[in-house]
DNA sequence: GAATCTATTGACCATTAGGTCAGATTGTTA
DNA sequence: TAACAATCTGACCTAATGGTCAATAGATTC
């Protein structure tokens, strides 16, 4: 509040101007890698001069940045939260359809981690590692928990996290591929339930949780 | 035979060097893309200089496409094959176990592929792409019929497919991610065994052919 | 062993891309 | 409305990169 009193028309300029190169600069990112996207294409992209980039972003580095922490926050919001009081199935549901929805509504920031994974991670910072493998292991005790309780099959936990993360990523990561594969221009709204559906489906009977 | 005939020592020389150079080419085109894949350094990286890339590959476009191509024939030997006296059982399992090896095996070319489809498979020709199509359809059509012939539970085999394409690409191109969670530096040789037989175990459950 | 391919490589060039900067423009505030 | 700050932008510079070329060395063939 305190801070929206001095915020007048520039900040939101200045808000306003940012959003949009990121926008712009995640697309190229991903549509040309870090080197290949240069700063003009950027700028030609968010229809601004390439000047004005270098205002708001240092340099082309600072920018990747931005765009990934921006990404990764995104991750990190649409994951879902699963709790013990859930029990294995609610909590595989519940896990499988917050991925999926995020796949199909924020495809991009799924692209643009991938990558970033698939070069080996350059730019994750180390704090951005070590709290993926904590969030993974809290997650995984939980299931642990409920294989010891016999209120699932006894199977690894952290392959079913990893199990569950690649199957509903690759819908956003692998768009085109699978687009090709079905033969359609672009995804239906209808999709993310009928995806959600054939893996929850499967996914659970695979644990053991449905007949 | 006959060609070998013609073969002396600098065909040798000429296979050794493109292969090198394909190596080193691959590798950087992973860690760089291709625009941040410099002709200079994967001349480093093979140990030869720059002038001579461009002797063996007429410009980097070339060089990436005749990488790309590498790649896509290990991938398609890599896949195995399944046919309809198998059935539902045998086939998963054959096809799990093939598409894991690769993964463990050849991760690179994984990856590559993987970066070329994120970044909407620009340079796939139209070609590769209806390969593909065809090939998961056709495979599509070996499960329906078991699926219509009572052999297995009613699940969407397109959608199966996909789902272990993901499961066991991710072994692959996110390699990195993957060591993070569980704390690595690399992969074991039974990490491929333990891999497979947890795809296959909830993947079997999960078609309702295991109980 | 001369003639003819094939392979190798340093030097060179044109283009492009990241980044700077100074000056113009617009917004803010008292 | 004057002074100040934030925004905008064309022009410019430097380094790096893809690609060419001509000259040299090595193989092959007859």
């Amino acid at each position: 509040m305190a801070e929206n009193k001095k915020q007048g028309k520039q900040s939101n300029i200045r808000a306003k101007s940012q959003e949009k190169i990121l926008d712009a600069a995640q697309q190229e990112f991903i549509l040309q890698g870090f080197k290949g996207a240069t700063v003009q294409s950027i700028a030609d992209r968010a229809g601004l001069p390439k000047a004005n980039i270098l205002y708001y972003f240092k340099n082309k580095e600072n920018l990747y940045h931005a765009v990934l922490e921006q990404t990764l926050n995104m991750w990190d919001e649409g994951i879902g939260d699963i709790v013990i009081e859930d029990g294995p199935k609610i909590a595989i549901e519940k896990f499988i359809a917050a991925k999926v929805k995020m796949s199909f509504t924020y495809p991009s920031a799924s692209k643009m981690h991938a990558m970033e994974v698939i070069q080996g991670a350059p730019h994750l910072k180390e704090f951005a590692r070590t709290y993926l493998r904590q969030w993974v292991r809290e997650k995984a005790k939980l299931f642990q928990h409920w294989v010891d309780n016999g209120e699932m099959k006894d199977i690894d936990p952290v392959s079913l996290i990893i199990l569950i993360f690649s199957s509903t990523q690759h819908y956003a990561d692998f768009e085109a591929q699978i687009l090709t594969i079905m033969n359609r221009a672009e995804y239906e709204p209808e999709d993310i339930e009928q995806v959600t559906q054939f893996l929850t489906d499967i996914i659970l009977r695979g644990c053991g949780l449905k007949k």
